[in-house]
DNA sequence: CTGAAAGCGCTTACAG
DNA sequence: CTGAAAGCGCTTACAG
């Protein structure tokens, strides 16, 4: 272990400016955080040669001091690993991005196991963005009494969140599908398991049901969390009686396997069966056809996560508030109207 | 502003555990630390309340004795956001996820217009890794000069590096395309200003000058940075004399554009035109046809960016090391022998 | 084997 | 308006 090696090249403190300037350290914190009154002259003296000599205040020493770490974590379940094909990636993108103009920087990190989360124990942030409905509640009203946290597409009562309309997306969606005049509507989905997918079938229903459409318990398939999810799922569907002329699915990628799976049968995608996915991921404008999809707005999710996290830094006392996002509707080329042969 | 509100839970120090055992501060570190010959008794116990008690260092006083944050940086440019299709996601993902057993974090930072780097000013790092060609020689040699670096995806002489055989990779998926019977085989790229690119182009003429192929320059075409790229540069081949019969795409992103172009101006894939790519991103199994492409293990670079890194934190007069990693031709159905029509 | 002291680089009452 | 002192939580020679 060599230890002097960089250390040879010390990084200038706020004692060297003070030399500099003939002042002491104190002044020189006061001047460089415009904290008490003091002659501009001196000030901007000091703020000068700070300058010249390229300071940047060492944020471990500061820290320790100010209990401000100057960081926010932003944490997603490894499950969500690789974020590749994730709907979270432009959410924690959007944090970073919004973050840095403030000054704060943001640490990666994924969770295990529901392991306690160590950057919050050993005080490397100062509040946490906690990404999906992985995390569970204990580890979040337990991260609660040490730091202020916000909830990114989860919901837990007296925290902070940011959600997702996901039940008036998905209601949207399916009314367009009767609107152009489906009655067969079958709901694809990974998992009911996860919180958002309950709701877009909430959706799902509730618009059959405000359209006098009965709920038909083969239209709707679960295809599991593993890839190729979303051709298990229509297997299943077309194990029923009665084929759907209308999928909807519960998010993009899935319905991305959906659509090959029906090619895959020989059958074409809108002419016989339609699909109406969800988030609007980059693939939706990949895949032949062109998904129509239900559209997330997950900048701006981003950007309003790091708001609120930041206003709950300055005061942990403001009162917990849920901001629910609104989606929409893009129609594309895997909808039309409804199949002739079936009909 | 209020302060004082999570400053009521304080969290437990080294001075705690040391009234509770009755013993000295300085020991509880020595014990925690593993430092110095000491009775295992009093270190046994020590540990002990110290787990009790839930105790975690706090990392910014640690680091401001040690000299060392616990974190490293990941840093990439912003014109690679958004991650989501970017070629680089994988690697950050692997660079956390082989950090966090070793007991760092990484604090993911994005680039614009080469400012200099706040993390590592403010010391809130040990060491960076910077991903892709847009970082300036400049700014990677000013960081070398006070924290270890490795550069992925990048080259730089006298530092560390992670590389993929482009150059290599290229030449093998056009020897394929070659060895089904093709002659008339395209380049295809964004752009030539990325280094990537540009092994892969010689990777391309190298290929075509080993089997005794004339490079014909109207089947050369650059699409620029922005999306459709694809199809611009198909427009362009299009307008040449002579119409490819393979297509060597740079990236997988622009070679899914490529194979929709294709498609709009009614020709098939790989019927008329098989179509290569590079990266073998997911995008690859989404397409349709599935795309044939060249696989670059970007996990494995990552997982290797930090564990160069690590080494070089521990030892910063390792000498400059680069790591180039191979890639692997992945055939799929975008690909097929010399088309009929054309020969 | 263990304690007391000094120091890491900063901030913040407290004097003057 | 500005300096000296104490303190943030840890580590590390230095004594004993």
């Amino acid at each position: 272990m060599i230890d002097w090696y960089y250390d040879l090249i010390m990084a200038i403190t706020i004692k060297d400016i003070a030399k500099r300037v003939g002042v002491a350290p104190s002044t020189v914190s006061r001047a460089l955080n415009g904290r008490g009154r003091m002659s501009s002259v001196t000030r901007e003296k000091i703020r000068q040669v700070a300058q010249e000599l390229g300071y940047y205040p060492n944020m471990l020493a500061k820290g320790l001091t100010t209990r401000k770490a100057g960081s926010v974590g932003v944490v997603i379940d490894r499950r969500h690993i690789p974020v590749e094909r994730s709907f979270y990636s432009p959410i924690i993108e959007a944090i970073e991005s919004t973050a840095t103009p403030h000054g704060y920087h943001v640490i990666f990190a994924t969770l295990k196991n529901h392991s306690s989360l160590k950057i919050v124990k050993e005080r490397k942030v100062d509040g946490v963005v906690l990404i999906g409905t992985d995390i569970s509640d204990e580890l979040a009203s337990s991260l609660l009494e040490e730091i202020p946290i916000v909830l990114v597409d989860n919901h837990l009562q007296g925290v902070d969140s940011i959600a997702v309309d996901n039940f008036g997306g998905a209601y949207r969606a399916v009314e367009y599908l009767i609107e152009l005049g489906h009655r067969k509507i079958g709901f694809v989905t990974e998992t009911m398991r996860d919180l958002s997918f309950r709701e877009r079938f909430a959706g799902y229903q509730e618009a059959l049901k405000k359209y006098g459409i009965k709920l038909d318990e083969q239209l709707i398939a679960e295809g599991g969390r593993r890839r190729g999810s979303g051709s298990i799922a229509l297997e299943k569907l077309f194990e029923g009686k009665t084929l759907p002329t209308a999928i909807f699915v519960a998010n993009d990628y899935t319905a991305v396997e959906v659509i090959w799976a029906i090619k895959a049968a020989g059958l074409n995608v809108p002419e016989d069966i339609s699909v109406v996915g969800f988030d609007d991921n980059d693939i939706a404008r990949i895949v032949d056809p062109l998904l129509t999809t239900v559209h997330v707005p997950r900048k701006r999710m981003g950007e309003e996560a790091f708001r609120r996290l930041l206003a709950l830094i300055g005061d942990p006392t403001l009162s917990p508030t849920k901001i629910v996002f609104p989606t929409e509707l893009v129609i594309r080329d895997s909808s039309g109207y409804k199949a002739r042969s079936t009909s």
